[in-house]
RNA sequence: GGGAGCAUAGCUCAGCUGGUAGAGCACAUGCCUUACAAGCAUGGGGUCACAGGUUCGAGCCCUGUUGUUCCCACCA
C-alpha cells in the first residue's frame, strides 16, 4: 500500500475537504449517551454582523482544542454555537447603511419596518462568521446554532425578567445613568471606557445675592450650568462657613440658588466651591438629595440644550461649552482657565463622550443577586483558570452597582412592561397581556425600550440548552463545563452569566472560566480597526493553513496574557506541519505492512521512542487538564521533531532498508504506531493534518474502516512499561553519535568523507546492536567498538563522553595548539562543574535536609562528571 | 486612590509544586546524507531589572526599589 504524496503539505486543499467529511459524518454531534459523561463548552456567540478577528480565532481555537480532547478522551463532547444579535451595534450597522444608501433614518422607516431591515440584514451576514469559523476547523454542533433572539431564548429572556420583577430584583426608578447621545440610548457602568483626556478646569465666578462679593466655583463642564441648582462646600471650611445657607446667583441665568455644606466636597481641589448640577452629574445628585437641590435637566437625548438653557437652546453640547465661557469672560466672572486632564466616560460602542443625566431606566437590583455569585467562586465552585482573574472579578462584584438594563433601542429584547394610562399601574407579563393586570383598563401600552443585549447573554449558558424548560439536554448538558473567553469581557458576560445562572437554575454555569488574553500586533498595539492593523486570521489561515494558525494561537505565551502576533511564527508552524507531513510521506513509502500492531519483539531504539511516546502522552494529558495548552502543543512539536523525526526515522532506515524482511515489518509497525499516538495527541492542535495523514495509515485491527481520528480515543500510557534500561543505553551511543557529530563539524568535514571509527567504552554490547544505524550516523566507513585503548593512537583524533572514549583519523585536519585549548577549555568547564558539585555533596546542609532522591541524582551526576573529567586529562595528556 | 500583570539570549516569549537556564526567529559554519533546503548537522550568544531576606540550594518563595502595561474607582 504504497502511497504517492505530494513533497510539500498543501493545506488549502485539504482543509476544505476534511472539514466537509467530518460535517457530513456528523462528527460533531452532540449525542447524549446515559453512559458516558457530558462535556459542554457554549461558544461565546460572536456579533451577527460580526467578520472573525483574530481574537475569535483564538477563542474558538481554544474551545475547539478541548472539546476535540474531551471528545477524544470519550466523553458526550457538546460544543455549542450561536450568534448574538448585539443590539447597539448591530442597529448602528443598520442605520448606516439605511443613511448612506438610502438617505433615512430609522424614525422614516418606523420601529417595525426598520426592523423588518435589520431580520434582512441579520439573514444576509448572520451566517457569514459560521462559515469562516469553519474554516478554522471549529468541530461545533452547528445544528444546534442558536440566536439570542430566537424564539426558546427570547421566552427565556421574559421568563427572567418577570421572574426578578416579582422577586423585587428589577425596578424602575429615576437615576443618573450613562448616556450616549450618539447612539442615544442608555448605557450600563460596565458599557462606559473611561479615558484620560486633555481639558481644562474653568474658574468661574458666582455673585453672592447679597451682594457682598462672589465664590468662585471649578468646573470641567461649564456647559452643565444652566442646571446648577446650589453651590456646596465643605462644612469645615473655615473659608466658607459664614456663607452656608445664603443664596448666590447663577449667572447668565439669573437664578438664586443656595449654598450648601456637604461633606462630598474636598477643601484642598479647585476652590473648595463645586457647583451643583444634580441632573448631570451623579455626584451632584447624591448632593442633591441630601439637600433637597431641584433637578434641572438641561441636556437632551442627543447631547443637545433643551429648554431649560435658556438663550443656548439649541446648541449642541460642546457648542455650548464655548458660548458659555466666552459669555463669562465677557462678563467678567471667569477667574482663570486651567489646563487639566481627567478621565472622561465614552461609550464602548462609538466612543463618543458619554452623558450622565437622570432619566427613568429599568435596574437590576444587584446586591442580592452578588452574594451568591460571590460565593460560588470563593468557595471554588467556579474556577478561573488562571485563579488570578477570580481576584479581578470578585473585586468588581463586591463593588457592583444596580445594572442598567433598559435601552432606548429597537432591535433586542422588547421590555415585557405594560404601562395603564388609567391607573398608572405597570404590568409586568410574560405573555402579552390585553388589560391592566390592575384595573383591567385596556388603554395600556408598552415599553418601547429594549434590553441590554448582555441581558440575553446572561442566559446564554442555560438559555441555549432549552431551559427554562426543563429539557432532557438541559437536564443532561447543564451545568455546562468550560467557559473559554478573554478577560476583557468579565464583567460584560462571565459575571452576569454566573449570577443570573446561580439565580435561576440555583447552580453555577460552568466550573471553569478559562481566561485567555488579547492578541495584538507585532508592534504590541491592540489591533483595531481604526490603526488598520488588524491581521485577517483567514488570510493566515489561506496562507499557512488553519492548523499553522491555530498552532500559532497557542503556544509561545502563557495563559491569560496578551500575544503579539507575528506571522513569521505562521510560517514557523506551516514548517512543522510539512515536517509532519513529511515523516508521513518517508513511512508510507516504505509501507508494506496493512494494519499497526505493536510488535512483541523491539529493538533498543523502539523501547527508546516508546518510552519517549510514553512520557509525553503522560504529560501532555497531565497538560491539558489543567490547562495547560501552550506547554502541551509544544511538547508534542519537541516530540516529534526532535525525537521521531530526527531520531527515530533515522535509527530505522537500516532496518527499513535491509533485507531482513522481519526486522522490515518490525519497524514499520513501531514507526506507525508512534505516528498514530502522535496525531492523536497533536490532533486537537492541527486537526485537518492529522486527520487527513490518518486516513492514509493502516490502523489497529480493532479501528473500523471509513473511522474518523477526530473520533479516536485519547492515548493511554502504558503503565506496565518499564525501559529504563533501555533508554539509558540508548542515550549513551546517542552521544557518542553527537560527539562525532559536533567534531567533524568543527572541523569541517563534509558528510561525504567517512572515517574509520574507534569507540573505547565498557557498554560495547549496546553499539553491538546498534551495527545498522551506526556507520550511517557515525559517518563511519567501519566502527570498531572495544573495551580497552587501541595499541596505536598516533594521528587520530580523539574525543571523549562520560562513557565512551573516540578516536577517528581527522588528525591531519586538526590545528593540534586549537584542538588543545578545546579540550582545556572543556575540561576547566568541567571541572568547575566537578568541584561546584563536590563541595555541595560536602556540605551537610545539603546532605541531610535535601530529599534522599535529589542527593542520590547528583551522587550519580558526581560519579559521571569524574569520569568524564579523568576522561578529558587522559586525553589532553595524550596531546 | 485601590488592584493586577510584565521585566530571562539580538527580537518575541516558555520555564509546572524551588534541585546543573530553554524554544522559535535572527546570526555563524558545513552539508542538494535516497521523507523534508518550509530541510539536516554543528556552534556563538544570558550577573534571569535592582537591593535585601527565607533556604543546604532561588529565574521561581518573601519584603522593598525602579521601569513598564493594564483594570477598577463618583475629587468638581
Amino acid at each position: 500500500m504504497k502511497k504517492e504524496l505530494p513533497k510539500v503539505y498543501e493545506p488549502q486543499e485539504v482543509e476544505a475537504r476534511i472539514y466537509e467529511t467530518w460535517e457530513k459524518n456528523g462528527c460533531f454531534k452532540g449525542r447524549r449517551d446515559p453512559k458516558k459523561k457530558p462535556f459542554t463548552i457554549v461558544m461565546p456567540p460572536p456579533n451577527v454582523t460580526g467578520q472573525l478577528h483574530m481574537g475569535h480565532a483564538m477563542d474558538d481555537s481554544l474551545q475547539d482544542m478541548l472539546i476535540r480532547y474531551k471528545r477524544m478522551q470519550g466523553y458526550a463532547a457538546l460544543y455549542l454555537p450561536g450568534t448574538d444579535h448585539a443590539g447597539i451595534a448591530t442597529q448602528v450597522k443598520v442605520e448606516e447603511e439605511l443613511r448612506n444608501n438610502e438617505g433615512l433614518s430609522r424614525y422614516d422607516l418606523g420601529r417595525e419596518k426598520f426592523l423588518e431591515r435589520v431580520w434582512d440584514w441579520k439573514a444576509k451576514y448572520g451566517a457569514r462568521i459560521v462559515q469562516q469559523q469553519k474554516k478554522l476547523g471549529i468541530s461545533a454542533d452547528w445544528e444546534r446554532s442558536r440566536f439570542t433572539m430566537d424564539e426558546g431564548l427570547s421566552r427565556a429572556v421574559r421568563h427572567v425578567f418577570v421572574s426578578l420583577y416579582k422577586k423585587d430584583l428589577i425596578y424602575k426608578g429615576s437615576r443618573i445613568i450613562n448616556w450616549c447621545p450618539h447612539c442615544v440610548t442608555a448605557l450600563s457602568d460596565a458599557e462606559v471606557e473611561y479615558q484620560d483626556k486633555p481639558g481644562h478646569l474653568w474658574h468661574m465666578r458666582y455673585p453672592l445675592a447679597d451682594g457682598s462679593g462672589y465664590l468662585v466655583v471649578a468646573t470641567t463642564r461649564p456647559e452643565t450650568m444652566m442646571g446648577d441648582t446650589g453651590v456646596a462646600v465643605n462644612p469645615n471650611d473655615e473659608r466658607y462657613k459664614h456663607l452656608v445657607g445664603k443664596t448666590c446667583i447663577l449667572p447668565l441665568m439669573d437664578r438664586e440658588i443656595p449654598i450648601v455644606a456637604d461633606e462630598y466636597v474636598e477643601m484642598d481641589f479647585g476652590t473648595g466651591c463645586v457647583k451643583m448640577t444634580p441632573a448631570h452629574d451623579p455626584n451632584d445628585f447624591e448632593v442633591g438629595l441630601r439637600h433637597d437641590l431641584e433637578t434641572i435637566r438641561v441636556l437632551d437625548d442627543n447631547g443637545v440644550v433643551n429648554a431649560n438653557g435658556g438663550k443656548y437652546e439649541g446648541m449642541d453640547r460642546y457648542e455650548a461649552r464655548k458660548a458659555v465661557v466666552a459669555d463669562l469672560e465677557a462678563l467678567g466672572l471667569m477667574e482663570k482657565i486651567e489646563p487639566y486632564s481627567h478621565n472622561v466616560g465614552t461609550c464602548y460602542r462609538c466612543h463618543s463622550d458619554v452623558e450622565p443625566l437622570i432619566s427613568a431606566q429599568w435596574f437590576v437590583r444587584m446586591e442580592p443577586l452578588a452574594k451568591e455569585a460571590l460565593r460560588v467562586v470563593n468557595e471554588g465552585e467556579t474556577k478561573f483558570v488562571p485563579d488570578r482573574f477570580a481576584k479581578t472579578y470578585t473585586n468588581w462584584m463586591e463593588n457592583v452597582h444596580d445594572w442598567c438594563i433598559s435601552r432606548q433601542l429597537w432591535w433586542g429584547h422588547q421590555i415585557p412592561a405594560w404601562y395603564c394610562a388609567d391607573c398608572g399601574h405597570v404590568t409586568v407579563s410574560e405573555t402579552n397581556p390585553d388589560c391592566c393586570e390592575k384595573c383591567g383598563s385596556q388603554h395600556i401600552e408598552r415599553d418601547p425600550d429594549v434590553l441590554d443585549t448582555w441581558f440575553s447573554s446572561a442566559l446564554w449558558p442555560f438559555s441555549t440548552l432549552g431551559w427554562p424548560e426543563n429539557t432532557e439536554d438541559f437536564q443532561y448538558y447543564y451545568p455546562t463545563d468550560v467557559l473559554v473567553t478573554g478577560y476583557d469581557i468579565i464583567f460584560f458576560w462571565v459575571a452576569r452569566m454566573i449570577f443570573s445562572a446561580c439565580e435561576h437554575t440555583g447552580k453555577p454555569p460552568f466550573h471553569t472560566v478559562f481566561i485567555h488574553g488579547l492578541i495584538r500586533d507585532d508592534k504590541g498595539r491592540k489591533m483595531s480597526k481604526s490603526l488598520g492593523n488588524g491581521i485577517d486570521p483567514l488570510e493566515i489561515a489561506d496562507k499557512y493553513g488553519a492548523d499553522a494558525l491555530r498552532f500559532n494561537l497557542v503556544t509561545g505565551n502563557s495563559p491569560g496574557n496578551d500575544m503579539r502576533f507575528f506571522t513569521e511564527r505562521c510560517e514557523a508552524m506551516r514548517n512543522f506541519a510539512n515536517k509532519i507531513w513529511n515523516a508521513s510521506r518517508f513511512l508510507m513509502m516504505n509501507l508494506t505492512i496493512d494494519k499497526c500492531v505493536l510488535p512483541e519483539q523491539t529493538t533498543r531504539e523502539d523501547k527508546w521512542i516508546l518510552s519517549k511516546l510514553d512520557r509525553c502522552i503522560a504529560e501532555i494529558t497531565e497538560n491539558m487538564d489543567r490547562y495547560e495548552l501552550g506547554v502541551a502543543a509544544q511538547k508534542i512539536y519537541d516530540f516529534i521533531w526532535d525525537d521521531y523525526c530526527d531520531w527515530y526515522i533515522e535509527l530505522t532506515k537500516a532496518r527499513l532498508q535491509g533485507d531482513d524482511p522481519a526486522a522490515k515489518d518490525q519497524a514499520q509497525q513501531v514507526l506507525c504506531y508512534v505516528l498514530t499516538e502522535m496525531l492523536k495527541l497533536l490532533h486537537p492542535f492541527m486537526p485537518f493534518l492529522t486527520e487527513e495523514i490518518w486516513q492514509a495509515l493502516p490502523h489497529a485491527p480493532e479501528v473500523p474502516e471509513n473511522s474518523f481520528l477526530m473520533l479516536q480515543g485519547w492515548p493511554r500510557y502504558r503503565e506496565d512499561m518499564d525501559y529504563k534500561v533501555a533508554e539509558e543505553g540508548m542515550e549513551r551511543v546517542m552521544d557518542v553519535i553527537k560527539a562525532i557529530r559536533a567534531r567533524r563539524a568543527a572541523l569541517n568535514v563534509p558528510p561525504s568523507k567517512k572515517a574509520a571509527v574507534t569507540v573505547v567504552t565498557k557498554y560495547s554490547h549496546e553499539f553491538a546492536a546498534g551495527a545498522g544505524y551506526l556507520p550511517r550516523l557515525m559517518y563511519a566507513s567501519s566502527i570498531d567498538v572495544r573495551g580497552d585503548e587501541p595499541d596505536d593512537v598516533t594521528g587520530l583524533v580523539c574525543d571523549v563522553t562520560r562513557d565512551a572514549k573516540i578516536y577517528m583519523p581527522l588528525a591531519d585536519l586538526v590545528d593540534i595548539e586549537k584542538e588543545k585549548a578545546r579540550v582545556e577549555k572543556e575540561l576547566k568547564k568541567q571541572s568547575a562543574e566537578l568541584d561546584k558539585l563536590n563541595a555541595k555533596l560536602n556540605n551537610p546542609g545539603f546532605v541531610n535536609k535535601a530529599p534522599a532522591q535529589v542527593v542520590e541524582a547528583e551522587k550519580e551526576r558526581a560519579v559521571q562528571l569524574t569520569e568524564l573529567v579523568a576522561k578529558l586529562e587522559s586525553q589532553l595528556k595524550g596531546m
